[in-house]
DNA sequence: CGGGCTATTGACGTCAGTCAAGCGGGGTGG
DNA sequence: CCACCCCGCTTGACTGACGTCAATAGCCCG
């Protein structure tokens, strides 16, 4: 299967038949494939949301920055999830590759038309769309009122059930990407892992320290006050 | 016009009829009208979800609670607003009235069935729900990323857009109310609104010290950074 | 007039941030 | 093949912003 690697931004308006994927004529909705480089750019915040893309394999984060620079990463997508789809007409955060990431993308357009016509497609949209809400409305009460370790600790529980094969964490995010999704910095979330390391709940496995096994997630729960 | 006030959870199912303002046979959406005393709970988190509700005079809270107490508000209801709609069958929010608060109320079951036939009020609620969105989104980062001064500056701005008629801004919520939705406490939230009162940014007016006045919206955006 | 509630302000404490050093793996180039 | 460098992570020492605790003041209401 031919697939093009995207270097810089892409795809770009009528690069989809550049890789031979787009649509046949008889199918309502074009399902293409492309795959991101480690750290591109998927789409900019307030650019036109022109598609809305599945992860198959990899992983991307959906951020915001203020002006001095100051981040703030609203999701990570991890294969399956899907992600930039907009009610309004542009994106509202900038999604980059954290690894190298292939996706599916639709076009907008398309999945509109055929929503418009099809109530079981619109009532998946919607659905969609409150679970983001779910999930940021979540994530505000972790925001606002937990502390370092119940902020990492609740991340692992995260990252487990959505992550996981076996009980290997296989963490495709940096320590960086982990403190501007949880508010923190990343010494802080290192000094966390430390300490859950000492508590005995969490290991490392390999030579990166992106490979935690749980070894025992009814106490690393118990660091996560919940709700 | 004959309208109850609870004194405690109201409405209950079957008390509507009470006050004589369930819909005529040929309304298709019951239009009802409570008036919640302040402080009393309009619903708790993950109660089934039966009504939808518009503010027609009042405020309330929506928040949730850490099992310790602490506790985030995720929004604040005005005159107008919509809340309490949820796509699942639960509330996400426990939502209290801030004052004395008159709501109107419809049935969330009447409500899916004329969005069933209607796509322009599914559209609206897909709209809604967008919107709620958004807001969650930009309060991610700045739960996540502002400061103090930031939040409070921010918090103002968006009251001013919400809630004022001339340049008085009428707040009806307490300082502790104002801390559970920034994230911050009390305290900081005082102080930080001192700060912005010596800069210039604003006033105080009447007795209480909830009526302030904006001297300068120019220079109390700069306080926010936005993104 | 008194009690309770809310807000402000000050003194002090603490948790997370900042700054900096050092480690270790992986990749590159000599 | 090895040496070096780069990058990500950890760890320590110190700082600082915000939290905690407490005193006080003003307002509301009975």
């Amino acid at each position: 299967m031919f697939v093009r690697i995207a270097t810089d931004r892409s795809p770009r308006p009528n690069s989809l038949r550049d890789f031979g994927m787009t649509s046949d004529p008889n199918t309502i909705v074009s399902l293409s494939e492309f795959t991101y480089r480690k750290g591109t750019e998927v789409y900019g915040e307030k650019e036109p949301a022109e598609y809305v893309y599945q992860v198959k394999v990899g992983a991307v984060r959906s951020y915001k920055l203020l002006t001095d620079g100051r981040r703030q990463i609203g999701a990570f997508h991890l294969p399956g999830d899907i992600f930039g789809l907009e009610n309004g007409g542009a994106h509202r955060f900038t999604a980059e590759a954290i690894i190298d990431t292939t996706v599916h993308l639709i076009r907008r357009q398309s999945l509109e038309m055929v929503a418009k016509s099809d109530a079981m497609v619109a009532k998946n949209l919607f659905g969609m769309t409150t679970a983001n809400l779910h999930h940021a409305e979540e994530h505000m009460l972790l925001l606002g009122r937990k502390t370092s370790l119940e902020r990492v600790a609740a991340f692992l529980l995260e990252m487990d059930t959505r992550l996981t094969a076996a009980d290997v964490i296989a963490l495709p995010m940096s320590r960086r990407d982990i403190a501007d999704y949880l508010g923190l910095t990343l010494e802080t979330v290192s000094r966390a892992l430390s300490r859950l390391h000492e508590f005995g709940v969490l290991g490392f496995i390999g030579n990166t320290q992106r490979q935690i096994v749980l070894l025992d997630r009814v106490k690393l729960a118990s660091f996560d006050l919940q709700n």
